[in-house]
DNA sequence: CCAAAAGTGTTAACGCTACACCCATGT
DNA sequence: ACATGGGTGTAGCGTTAACACTTTTGG
């Protein structure tokens, strides 16, 4: 067998690192992402946000602080979703991206961007605005993350305000999974993994039967197999 | 509320981006993981391959042509597996590092180092040495992994010669479950995917009945589940 | 003939799916 | 009283888990 070939540039090494956020939440049965609108460059396209990793926080951390800076989200559970390396990802640089995806409840934020973006709001997945960079790729990638997610984790709750109608819950896995459930299998199913546990309260909002709601045992991350 | 602070640092990136690869196999019933042995910093600690992302290829294209360099080891389908963004990562550098994972058959591969390092060779993973940077928690993490992949895709055909036998199949479900599975519900069961289909030879090994040999029917990665 | 691994079916428990009607409320 | 979503049970079917003996070969 011949020799290893070495060939390794001994330039300086000349590649940005950013991070970009894929955030997630369910309004009127639809599923929506987070964007924001471009003005210094690619102006007048929807971007996901994002931005460079600084030097002294790790991928994590410039996600969180990147996200509140640039749409005014705070307090979430980001997970890490894959990382983008394209060489023409980006049109003006060389940059690497570490995607983040998350869910939110819509009704649990004010959104605020800073004055380097024209604005910032949620788009419904099905009728997505022209997307910079790559991001239409990682939104799709995110996309199917969450359909795994739903279906395999306890991870709903962080779509759900603190107390919720079971109806409120089949409409998450339903706008999600993009299919009609049946309601009593679906009631039988969530009840019997013990995620979730009645309240002593009920809904009283429309012309019709008030519903009980519930709240989830614990948000720490499980998997339980839920459809 | 507030206006959004935006404290970016206008000084240059300075974080360098590198791979690092756990690569898999099974040998006599028990995983084994590749390492390769550091000489010209930390000495004598063993660490997973891995090394700079040049500046004109993805990440994906930089895992396969350090992983040939270090290892001899080529061909082979790395699947992502996560971004490690630790600050201290790296003792000497700011490194950021995207983690690959591959399996292959052990007797598919003559292991051969640069002189860079001073070894290469597969350890057990019940018995690693000790480990530079953070690859201790990376090969935990590839771990996790694998167990996931071969419970629930089709992916143990890299781990086995072309043609092989259920017996031989089994061991590599049991060696990296780490638990003992019945004969007859794990013939049934793989059987029933049909993603193997005999071929007309037999094994000819050993002092006892020779087994049917099999082959998978396709290489595409398929989502099934298994165990 | 002995040791060693290959090969082979049945049963009982459980979980999943499909399916339709009454209830409580607001207007 | 009616429109609206909330709430409930069962039967049939398929899947899974548990379990032990016979076969074929080499030495």
């Amino acid at each position: 067998m011949e020799s290893k070939d070495i060939k390794e540039e001994h330039g300086k090494q000349n590649i940005k690192l950013a991070v970009d956020c894929s955030i997630f939440t369910v309004i009127d049965g639809e599923l929506h992402i987070l964007l924001i609108k471009m003005k210094e460059k690619l102006t007048d396209l929807w971007a996901l946000p994002g931005g460079l990793i600084n030097n002294n926080e790790t991928a994590d951390s410039a996600a969180r602080r990147i996200l509140n800076q640039q749409t005014g989200v705070s307090d979430v559970y980001l997970e890490q979703l894959y990382t983008f390396s394209e060489l023409k990802r980006d049109p003006f640089d060389r940059v690497i991206s570490v995607a983040y995806f998350a869910l939110i409840p819509a009704e649990s934020v004010v959104l605020q961007t800073n004055p380097r973006y024209e604005d910032v709001r949620w788009w419904k997945m099905k009728e997505l605005p022209k997307l910079a960079y790559d991001h239409k790729k990682i939104a799709k990638y995110s996309q199917k993350r969450l359909k795994w997610k739903i279906s395999y984790t306890n991870s709903a709750w962080s779509l759900l305000p603190e107390e919720f109608s079971l109806s409120q819950l089949q409409d998450i896995y339903e706008s999600i999974l993009e299919k009609k459930l049946d309601k009593r299998n679906f009631r039988k199913r969530i009840l019997g993994l013990k995620i979730i546990e009645p309240t002593d309260k009920k809904s009283t909002f429309g012309a019709h039967r008030p519903a009980m709601l519930y709240k989830f045992i614990t948000k720490k991350p499980k998997i339980i197999e839920i459809i």
